[in-house]
DNA sequence: ACGAATTTTGCAACGTGTTCTAATCCTGCA
DNA sequence: TGCAGGATTAGAACACGTTGCAAAATTCGT
């Protein structure tokens, strides 16, 4: 099973959503097609595990070293900018979790729904400029509510750009740009400094 | 074509995304599949068509009767809350248009950031309280900067939740609470009013 | 009204996600 | 050691987006 989200992995880095073939990731980690479909229900189920890795790479990085800043517009742009940076370690990689987490059917909805909470805890956590506390239970009520809600419209925007960025709209630059701006514009009323 | 465009959200309504198998859109308009290959790159870009003429009528409504009330904030609560309560004339054919926004290539990529355009127009009229401006170049110059990036943001916030209603993350009615929650931030500093 | 160019048609074929099945391979227990 | 019950396998089969192609229909200039 490890094995199997490696060969998915390694397949969406050379070609990202398309190149994972489920026979070709059956084939590359032994395991026959009925067993992978024993352990993931679908395409997008598989890849989203996938993404549930790269959220728990963020998580751990945050709790070594924590956003550092004095402002929190400095420090929460800094979350998505790590956050970004490391998707686009492999821009195919990343293209391939975003399509799966935008196509989700109601059985990976729930999924999806932790990973924001995950990611949106993180983000109060650098708002409140303290390191995240991975314990801490997920029903979203860490931090102040105008933090919460800071988060949540954050994020939205982050998961908007990385959509229009795996769909060709623009740029990678772009995406930390938007949040940056939009960061910006809650948090300084808009004024660049 | 329009028989085309009409068998496609036809199906659309009634089962969604995947309900919109081509090679029924085809018998339904009486077209071969070819020919509508011809017309349309991709179920998405069919798909895409069907969502720019949901925008026209979006913007035909506004000009007609543009967002009224005194605040900002108001105003463009009230865009977006028109936008979704006529995509959700059908819930299934929404699902299916976000989908399509979703997922499309590089090849569909400029209608979708044309779309983008002609909704953040939109956005900045109701902020500015005046009515829209059909005819106005599409480079996203209407407004004030603050005024194009508040409309950027609360899209795509708007975008984002749309997503997560289509993926079965919540209800319906959350999609517009989300862009009133982001507004308030933006517009009011996140009081209740 | 004729012939050439273009469009449309009907249909077969391919790729890939997903499902199904019968055979085979464990694994743990008596 | 032998066996029952579950997991795994190989591979066929199905659905649907997409492509290709040769024949038929339509359009258009003259």
């Amino acid at each position: 099973m490890r094995r199997i989200v490696d060969a998915a992995v390694g397949l969406a880095e050379r070609g990202g959503f398309e190149a994972v073939r489920l026979r070709d990731v059956a084939d590359r980690s032994d395991v026959a097609l009925g067993t992978l479909y024993k352990y993931f229900r679908s395409k997008e189920d598989l890849l989203l595990f996938a993404l549930h890795e790269e959220v728990a790479r963020l998580e751990a990085d945050l709790v070594k070293r924590p956003a550092a800043g004095r402002a929190a517009l400095q420090r929460c742009t800094e979350v998505f900018a790590r956050a970004t940076r490391g998707l686009m370690r492999s821009p195919q990689l990343a293209r391939a979790l975003v399509r799966a987490m935008a196509v989700g059917d109601p059985d990976t909805a729930v999924q999806i729904a932790g990973l924001q909470l995950r990611i949106q805890r993180l983000i109060v956590a650098a708002l409140h400029d303290v390191p995240p506390d991975l314990g801490a239970p997920l029903d979203g009520n860490g931090g102040s509510a105008r933090e919460r809600q800071i988060a949540a419209t954050l994020l939205h925007v982050w998961f908007s750009a990385l959509v229009g960025w795996s769909v060709g709209l623009h740029p990678t630059e772009t995406v930390v740009e938007h949040v940056r701006n939009s960061a910006r514009l809650i948090l300084n009323g808009g004024k660049h400094e």
